[in-house]
RNA sequence: UCCUUCUUAGCUCAGCUGGUUAGAGCACAUGACUGUUAAUCAUGGGGUCCCUGGUUCGAGCCCAGGAGAGGGAGCCA
């Protein structure tokens, strides 16, 4: 007869035991000709298959080889060994897919029973998914985007789904991709020799969005509270280890929200998600704890980390954000020791520029050792949108910025008065005519609004405990690099 | 884009001041063992020292250019 097919997390769970169950998988280790160690990617753990070697045969043994895709049929039962409570006694095996473990020989499996580096591995992101690295951080990271939409359904958002080809590039969020279906040997061009965009495929010049906030606006004027959870896409030329080319945003835009509320909502937002991502995925979480753990060992005491992953967490959890403004953090980071021992690279000159991310790391790391949202920026720095305060200096916008990640939330109050926004559109020459549709919503019912952006993989990144963005996206588009 | 470090076996890395036949651990193959936990033990095979050019009697090592990767910065999420 045949049985239906377990996932592992299921079976592991023991309520099947002196059952015969059937389990399909990846073959991690073969342990002593007996032991197969074998995973579905369902949990972090694996469960151990024993074979009567005996009672086999060898040809069959020997396919069984790490990578290997077997289905195992057998009866479950409390383990002899410490390693693990049950385990399967092994009457059928069917082998789905062999994978090569002769490294000597070409196509074979790249993944050994070791060690590998994160480099290494980012050159095979395609396999990268079977280690227990991978596999715990995109199960976290399924688990966030879960928790992101549960969050915001349950307090009535509507999820919003922005253009992502766009003809708007007033922004100015970024360097952005054209799109276009113009021949590239022979594009037309019009008569004082610029590019025909007329001919083009929208007939006119367009792009790969780089944020969906305008449009999220028009939705916020209408639903009251929205969010977007979609792709965006930069075209700058940036080489660090926290930024992509394609990547994933969260732009929730509230009508009748200040910069007070916009606050309160995006830091119970981030803490939901990683509460929520602590219960549903401790064993994974705590794998990556661990892991880093061990990665520190190697390290010399004074650049260890003081908390854990697990600790981290839970610290920010359980601690309010601070929360300052931009003129209180020029003057902390003044009258700093570390600035009037001119340890900074870049020294504080005073009121108006912006903060290098040392200042933001200082703040953060050293000063309060937690999360920190910084308010109302000098206007010269930020956005259009951004919400004109009273001084008439500063503009209504935050920033949250979390340890070992900077800034991982943008935001601001927008300008909802027609006048300040026009004429501040006019002083930062946006194109007041292409936005005549998103200035709709300042001439019909404006209203005080808010709203910011989330880059979803700096959340991943916080709650994985990985280090380079590289790794918590399945396949990392950056500067001349797009495989797979 | 700028600064900086690196590139040696399938993987992770040693390789002294430029000097004989380039090493280790793991992986892999073969054999032994058989309740293991990335099993253990023995034996064995495995190298375009990133590429191109140069200096030198002699280059893995020095110089120039190029490619790729890591870390930092800028831009930001």
């Amino acid at each position: 007869m045949m049985i239906t097919r377990t996932k592992i997390k299921d079976v592991l769970k023991g309520e099947l035991i002196n059952q015969s169950v059937n389990i399909k998988g990846w073959v991690r280790t073969f342990r002593n000709n007996s032991f197969i160690a074998m995973n579905d990617g369902s949990c972090i753990n694996n469960i151990q298959a024993v074979v009567n070697y005996e009672h086999t045969n060898p040809e069959i043994l020997k396919r069984i080889t790490p990578g290997a895709c077997l289905s195992v049929t057998g009866k479950l039962i409390a383990s002899q060994g410490k390693g693990q409570s049950v385990e399967i006694v092994v009457e059928q095996i069917e082998i789905y897919g062999d994978a090569e473990s002769d490294v000597t020989k070409p196509n074979s499996y790249p993944l050994q029973p070791k060690a590998h580096s994160l480099e290494y591995l980012r050159e095979i992101a395609h396999l990268r998914f079977r280690t227990n690295t991978f596999g715990a951080v995109f199960r976290v990271r399924h688990t966030l985007a879960y928790a992101i939409h549960k969050f915001f359904n349950d307090k009535g958002f509507v999820y919003l789904h922005t253009p992502i080809i766009t003809s708007s590039d007033a922004e100015g969020a970024g360097e952005m991709f054209r799109v276009t279906t113009l021949d590239m040997k022979n594009v037309p061009l019009t008569d004082s020799g610029d590019i025909d965009f007329k001919q083009d495929f929208f007939g006119k010049s367009t792009n790969l969005t780089v944020s969906g906030q305008l449009e999220g606006e028009l939705g916020a004027m209408a639903f009251s509270d929205i969010y977007t959870f979609g792709p965006t896409f930069r075209a700058e030329n940036s080489n660090t280890a926290r930024h992509l080319a394609e990547f994933w945003m969260i732009e929730p835009e509230m009508a009748f929200y200040d910069l007070n509320d916009n606050m309160a909502l995006a830091e119970q937002m981030l803490k939901y998600v990683i509460n929520y991502a602590l219960e549903h995925n401790r064993a994974d979480i705590e794998f990556l704890s661990q892991r880093l753990l061990d990665e520190e060992k190697q390290k010399p005491q004074n650049e260890r980390s003081e908390l854990s992953l697990i600790e981290k967490l839970d610290f920010c959890l359980k601690n309010d954000f601070a929360r300052i403004t931009y003129t209180e953090a020029i003057e902390i980071l003044r009258e700093s020791n570390h600035n009037k021992k001119k340890k900074f690279q870049y020294l504080i000159e005073g009121w108006g520029s912006d903060l290098q991310s040392e200042h933001e790391r200082y703040l953060v790391e050293k000063h309060f050792k937690k999360p920190v949202i910084l308010t109302n920026y000098p206007k010269d720095i930020k956005s259009f949108y951004m919400r004109m305060n009273d001084d008439g200096k500063t503009v209504a916008a935050m920033d949250i910025l979390f340890p070992g990640i900077g800034e991982i939330i943008g935001g601001s109050q927008r300008e909802e008065r027609l006048e300040k926004l026009e004429s501040r559109m006019k002083e930062m020459h946006i194109p007041i005519e292409e936005m005549s549709w998103y200035l709709d919503t300042r001439r019909f019912g404006t209203c005080p609004h808010a709203g910011f952006g989330l880059g979803f993989e700096r959340l991943v990144l916080f709650v994985t405990g990985m280090t380079n963005i590289r790794d918590v996206i399945a396949f990392p588009r950056t500067p001349n690099n797009c495989e797979f």
